[in-house]
DNA sequence: TAACAAGTTGACCCACCGGTCCGGTTATGT
DNA sequence: ACATAACCGGACCGGTGGGTCAACTTGTTA
């Protein structure tokens, strides 16, 4: 819209930048629960001037999330040249996992509408980790029976499995992403007990925490 | 309190039974952020009469939860006795994982101030989850640098990762937990990046998207 | 500098949610 | 059958959060 058309006022431009700041900063502290008027206040604009740059909150997430998603697509991109497949692929994952420390993208497993270009951001992150994976196994890195899906979806385990410990040293997460990796291995280990899903998603679901606007399609929870 | 004092009326045993099941429903379908109406509505009786029976909605949730964790417990004393302590603590993990799909249990791990109740059940989970662990390992069947901590972390991951695609088999759970269990298994595998942390929890943390009280300690998010 | 469009703002709207309260209802013991 | 205490329920309260709007300000362009 406002950035294909005109070049952008000079003062909207500054609300922007701080805006986007804000929304980042605010959502790694508070999650998906951050608030836009805390955002706002944070970015010192009122809180109309946020709903103007992005009709949505959901928009807001998206923008904050989005160059996030690319840079770890380009991450994946440039690691599919190195050598050592494996390294490379446990490299991916160890960036992925240290980067959620920050702010958590393990809705983006199942938000298929939240933004027409995010979710093409995400696709194509989706198609790098293919890649990386997909040479790792011809390698030998890891094993036969694992498919690019189940790496995408245990991308996201260290992190969430960390998050539960209260004083977690910054960088326990490694160890969990260790252990996970060496479930991934070729070494022992007997057949897995299922086949892995079709794809992760490309319906609408809504993350969690956001809008409570359908029946929702529920988590399951225990 | 009513349990102990009085036999308690008829219609309102019958009341907070069907409240119990409604609640448990509620709670598995839209997760904790089912709303206090929405049980009482689907329960068929007022809102007030919830209140009068679980004085808070975590109460309410506790309760719920409450003999899950106990029969978890029971589940793990049982277990303990088993000759392959191997088989057992994948058993184990295997019903854990499996009553998940019906109902998360993560944010026990965090909760410490749940319900006393239900803190001290969660305790005596964890302490035969620590037998378990302990006995897989004198008996080899899982590496010597697991704690009992990490299988307790670990042990509601191959759900999380299930939960984020669409129309997941009932049991896709199990290939991830496959996965995890082969990174526990001492086959391959070099040493762990990171020592195992202190311990899960004993501060009051709140479950997620349950009451936003004080500032929230944030949930690290990418 | 004049004039207009683009941008800003915060009061406002509305829906939701946890929790309270009191007038009315009902089970229960005699 | 009656008295009574336990119980029920829904209107109500205070707070919160996403989103809207009309009046006002400011950058831009001629």
């Amino acid at each position: 819209m406002t950035s294909a058309d005109r070049p952008l006022r000079a003062d909207a431009a500054r609300n922007r930048a701080s805006l986007l700041a804000a929304a980042e900063a605010e959502f790694a502290e508070r999650g998906l629960t951050a608030s836009v008027a805390d955002i706002a206040r944070r970015a010192g604009i009122g809180k109309g001037t946020v709903f103007r740059h992005f009709p949505t909150k959901e928009d807001l997430l998206a923008a904050v999330v989005l160059d996030r998603v690319d840079g770890l697509a380009a991450l994946a991109r440039r690691l599919a040249t190195v050598p050592d497949a494996g390294a490379a692929l446990l490299e991916f994952l160890d960036a992925a996992a240290s980067r959620q420390q920050q702010l958590d993208l393990s809705f983006l497993r199942e938000a298929g509408d939240l933004n027409d270009r995010l979710s093409e951001s995400r696709g194509r992150l989706f198609q790098e980790i293919t890649v990386l994976v997909e040479r790792a196994q011809a390698a030998g890195a890891i094993r036969a029976d694992i498919a690019p899906v189940d790496v995408i979806l245990l991308m996201c385990a260290p992190t969430h499995v960390v998050s539960f410990v209260p004083d977690a040293p910054p960088d326990l997460w490694r160890r969990y992403l260790g252990i996970i990796f060496d479930g991934l291995r070729p070494d022992g280990a007997g057949p897995l007990p299922h086949p892995p899903p079709e794809a992760v998603s490309d319906r609408p679901v809504r993350a969690a925490g956001m809008p409570p606007r359908g029946p929702q399609p529920a988590t399951p929870q225990l």
